[in-house]
DNA sequence: CCATGCCCGTCAGCTCGCCGTCAGCACGCG
DNA sequence: CGCGTGCTGACGGCGAGCTGACGGGCATGG
């Protein structure tokens, strides 16, 4: 993705720059909102973050100026404004999104997936198998079109699976996977979580493997 | 445009009306501060014309009472009354433009026109989930055509959840966007917002999702 | 200055979904 | 037939989440 950062403070405008570069991004770092504003009629931006308290000019400004020309390319606004009517403001000038400093910089990066997935020409990657839609942002599955509601367990269980369609996953493996190592199990609860996913999913979705696991019937 | 006039007297009532429809407005005419804030909450206007001389009421504390429910409907206040002070109190009440009687319908039309073209470009994008219709530039959300009322923590919410229908939010972003770090609750806080939100606009538009947080039923 | 009403945080009691446990059964294999 | 492995219905406890009630805060209005 090519994202444009509208950030004055150097040691911020550094590790988000780094952050987001070190994850295959390509970021153009601008530090006063003309020179931004230049870059972006030059430069078709998948992505641009924002920083509202630059010292050149209001950004909520120029986030409605981008928006009265037409432009909608996604805006993820960064500032140290935490008012809700701020925050509303923020939305009700055009941006897509809104983080509060100081923040998390995996955080940054999971909202610039989001917004990423949202505009991308392929939304998010929707997993076929079988009669089976699954949706891994949404956690959303659906059999047969119908959308099927799954608990923590049975979503968890079913991802694992699901990672690696019709490969056979070690039911010790599943047993780490749910429970993970923080208190073990001393029962068939792997066993039970199948069955009642099965149930759920239809009884040949997942299919057994005697002595070594499961899988899912991929194809 | 969709233009509401709110003015009691009948001559130039008609006459402001049939102006503005001579130049293709859609114009609704009331001659209460009651009747005109029912229009409002069921009719999204482009513009409000608003006398501030009503038998029914102070114009100016409706005017307020419209800004303080967050709408941002454009209002062009008129009025005969012509000191300074009261202008800058219109304006402060927030009125977008001021126009004293009395004036020229060619102006009125002029000043009309430069409110459509500063607001035309983005109509306001209408959200549209299931039964439900948000407006977020006028903050207003209708069900099955009625409008719902909302207060302010009601709407926020709503808001967060509608920025992506259908994905979760998990309920510490909620939190964290309702109450920004300025004092954490230490209640379930978020669950009552959203039993509230829920009573109003039905118990199956928003979706718990265990253990993570709570979703809009997206289509 | 008090009355009224709305907003909303807090709390308590309750409901209900989740899920680990277990027992009884099915089935494959030697 | 005996054993091992896996399946599933039933049970019950735990805890997340829901909601009615209460009261303080604040604005409105008389």
């Amino acid at each position: 993705m090519r994202i444009l950062l509208i950030e004055d403070d150097p040691a911020l405008g550094e590790a988000v720059r780094d952050h987001l570069a070190g994850l295959a991004h390509a970021v153009d770092w601008q530090t006063r909102l003309a020179e931004a504003e230049a870059a972006l009629r030059a430069v078709p931006y998948d992505l641009v973050l924002l920083d509202l308290g630059l010292p050149d000019g209001d950004g909520l400004a120029f986030l409605k100026r981008l928006r009265a020309r037409g432009d909608t390319t996604p805006v993820l606004v960064l500032t140290a404004r935490d008012r809700v009517s701020e925050r509303i403001a923020g939305l009700e000038a055009g941006a897509d999104d809104y983080l509060v400093k100081p923040f998390d910089l995996g955080e940054l990066a999971a909202r610039v997936a989001a917004v990423a997935r949202r505009y991308a020409g392929d939304p998010n990657p929707l997993l076929e198998i079988g009669p089976l839609l699954i949706d891994r942002a949404r956690r959303i599955v659906t059999k047969d079109g119908a959308p099927v509601p799954l608990s923590a367990r049975e979503w968890a269980l079913l991802e694992a699976l699901a990672l690696r369609p019709g490969a056979i996953v070690a039911k010790e493996r599943l047993e780490e996977l749910l429970y993970p190592m923080g208190e073990e199990v001393e029962s068939n609860a792997v066993e039970v979580a199948v069955s009642r996913l099965r149930k759920k999913l239809g009884a040949e979705t997942i299919e057994t493997v005697r002595g070594l696991g499961y899988r899912l019937k991929g194809r």
